[in-house]
DNA sequence: GACGGACTT
């Protein structure tokens, strides 16, 4: 059949000129004579092929081509940094494909190339495109794979994938030997997956002399990744972007909010025609500035042209996200002042989402960002200043296709002086519990000189260790146990692991089951217009058949107890309890609640939904916000404390405090009870 | 009496 196809082609009316450049673009890879046939799938080269190819060649990253070859070829990692425009995440991959040999030594199998990205949607993006740039059909010679969706098959030789998803193959293939060369991509961008991926890759790349590692960056911090990586040589690559200006404020700014308003109003008042992007922190200050945007511009009345402020935040609806690129608004009068569309944005803006046709960014130079404090092992989200990459990638959004303008609303001293360099790589600030327990999974075992690239505090592996321990997915030597193999393998928080795991004896695994997909997934109770969202139940039922899937595979059993019985609930609350005994508040006789061993002061968030006040409570969320709040909490009993986790509830290891006397209480009634049964018999 | 920056398995 491929015989009969070649034929054809070489009577195929080709233009010359091409196909001889293609010869030698296409390396000495491509099979004799088959320089028409696309050697991945045997099939003649479509038009649009060579019209893709074309505009290919005039990235940056084409000229670096046979560089890139040499380097490969001589070392095991290489670490290449390319500005946005680079064209780096396309045609890297490509350039490694024609690199490599990936036969198997048993010819039967091949090797496959795989490409990590920290967003499912780029995963499927970029692979789409470059199946398109391969000439063949995406899922087949070119794939994708992330959470719910492999588009991969047994002939894909250039794998997209998130790096979670990784990660997750790692667990099943420890020396990723399906792999001939991974890449990880946007590797500045410092992802938790990434950080793992990164010591992991370290021991592999040891142990697997014939796979090869490409890390790619946008950032100098390049420099630090060849220090980790053994003085791996460096390549860069430059980008492709307009020049921006960058424009300081002379005095700091008391409020952003109100500087960044009275920004936009000017550079509408007084600059040229061009859309604006305004960076704030969170979904409630973006409509609030959208609502003031309109407000202002309709009291200037028409000497200025008409603005549209349009906002952005992820939880945004996709119809609502849309907007972001429809076109500025035309003039009020023909001939009148133009019209202005305004994106007002989180962070959103910085990294996944770009916005072609902005002229102006507007940088207060603050963002939300993950706090971690493993002593009281809480997360919380804190407006704080960015870092100077922070800031750079912010004003790089004003030069995508003219050169632009930033506004920064903070002065070159303070950029210069307080401003960090880099953002805290995610690892330094979130609880590792569910990272360790993946780490174990590895077979990582020595944590402490685990090679991370910013070792995590050691009280943080330490609080992981210990809430692992408790849950029983690790034995008093650190070893995982059979529940903690299990906990491993669903994609959930420990806690909700051992829930899950644990719920077939307490006979309820189908309502746990329900509870943990709608808890792990986007809240449906944040209604539109009071009706449930119908996008974020259909996204919980689809993780509740994928937890459902896990639980098959280790023979799981689902199961109710009877609606009608009184124990419906109570077994419900007990096997949420087997899960989540370390986080529970006890209600004091001041009325308020404190969280049992760390003695936090809490309370009910307003949107829970008891009638009373239960004297004691377990909590999915401990929210730092106003106050400390615990949300989304359940009722259970003192006496199923001391059943379900004696080993936690152990007097001999608990401070002083009224939890304790309760506890005592309890304990005792259980001995006296103990021994008025040995008296009856 | 009031909350989710961005992501991922």
């Amino acid at each position: 059949m491929g015989t009969e196809r070649k034929r054809k082609v070489s009577l195929f009316d080709v233009v010359d000129e091409t196909s001889a450049k293609l010869v030698k673009f296409n390396g000495g890879s491509a099979g004799a004579g088959s320089n028409l046939i696309n050697r991945w799938n045997g099939r003649p080269y479509s038009q649009r092929y060579y019209e893709i190819l074309e505009k290919r060649r005039t990235l940056p990253v084409w000229h670096q081509k046979e560089e890139f070859f040499q380097a490969l070829k001589a070392n095991q990692t290489l670490i290449l940094v390319g500005e946005t425009g680079s064209g780096k995440t396309t045609q890297i991959p490509q350039f490694v494909l024609d690199a490599v040999d990936l036969d198997g030594p048993d010819k039967r199998r091949k090797y496959m190339i795989g490409c990590t990205q920290p967003r499912r949607v780029a995963a499927m993006s970029v692979s789409r495109r470059v199946a398109e740039e391969m000439d063949v059909t995406i899922g087949e010679e070119v794939g994708y794979s992330i959470r719910f969706e492999d588009q991969s098959s047994a002939r894909t030789v250039l794998k997209y994938l998130t790096d979670g998803m990784l990660l997750r193959e790692a667990m099943t293939d420890p020396l990723l030997e399906r792999y001939k060369v991974i890449i990880l991509d946007e590797a500045h961008e410092r992802t938790l997956a990434t950080d793992v991926l990164f010591g992991l890759l370290k021991e592999v790349l040891k142990n697997r002399p014939d796979l090869k590692l490409v890390v790619m960056s946008a950032t100098l911090e390049a420099e630090k990744f060849q220090g980790y990586f053994h003085g791996a040589p460096l390549m860069k690559v430059p980008g492709r972007l307009f020049p921006v200006e960058i424009l300081y404020t002379e005095e700091p700014e008391r409020d952003y909010l109100e500087a960044a308003l009275r920004t936009v109003t000017q550079i509408h008042m007084h600059e040229p025609p061009g859309d604006i992007l305004v960076f704030l922190t969170g979904e409630e200050e973006i409509e609030e500035a959208c609502r003031k945007i309109h407000k202002e511009v309709a009291n200037m009345g028409d000497r200025v042209g008409p603005v549209k402020a349009v906002p952005l935040y992820s939880t945004l609806p996709p119809a609502m996200q849309q907007k972001i690129f429809e076109p500025a608004p035309p003039p009020l009068t023909e001939g009148g002042p133009a019209g202005r569309k305004i994106v007002v944005s989180t962070n959103i803006a910085e990294t996944s989402l770009t916005i072609d046709g902005i002229v102006y960014v507007i940088d207060p130079g603050f963002a939300k960002q993950k706090v971690y404090n493993p002593r009281i092992r809480v997360e919380s989200l804190l407006v704080s200043p960015i870092s100077k990459a922070s800031a750079h990638q912010r004003a790089g959004r004003a030069g995508r296709t003219q050169p632009g303008k930033c506004y920064r609303l903070y002065t070159e001293k303070s950029f210069n002086n307080d401003l960090q360099s880099q953002t805290y790589p995610e690892i330094l600030r979130s609880n590792l519990a569910n990272t360790v327990l993946t780490l174990k999974k590895l077979g990582i075992d020595d944590l402490v000189h685990f090679d991370f690239m910013d070792p995590p505090a050691p009280e943080t592996l330490m609080r992981a260790l210990e809430v692992l321990n408790y849950l029983g997915a690790l034995d008093d030597e650190g070893n995982l146990t059979k529940l903690g193999e299990i906990m491993s393998e669903l994609p959930l928080d420990p806690q909700m692991g051992k829930m899950l795991v644990v719920s077939p004896k307490f006979n309820c695994s189908n309502e746990i089951l329900s509870i943990s997909a709608m808890l792990s997934d986007e809240d449906p109770s944040w209604c539109y217009e009071n009706f449930v969202n119908h996008r974020a139940l259909k996204s919980a039922d689809n993780v509740r058949q994928q937890l459902a899937r896990i639980m098959g595979r280790f023979n799981l059993k689902l199961s109710s107890t009877d609606f009608n019985s009184r124990d419906y609930y109570i077994n419900i609350r007990k096997a949420m309890l087997a899960g989540y005994f370390m986080q529970v508040a006890h209600l004091e006789r001041t009325g308020h609640y404190l969280t049992v061993k760390d003695n936090q002061v809490v309370h009910l968030h307003p949107s829970n939904c008891l009638d009373h006040k239960p004297e004691w409570v377990i909590y999915n969320e401990f929210v730092l916000t106003s106050r400390n709040f615990i949300r989304t909490v359940t009722d259970v009993r003192g006496d199923w404390l001391v059943d379900i986790a004696p080993h936690y509830f152990d007097l001999a290891n608990f401070p002083p405090c009224e939890a304790r006397r309760k506890l005592e209480k309890i304990y005792k009634k259980r001995e006296r009870d103990r021994e008025e049964e040995k008296d009856t018999k």
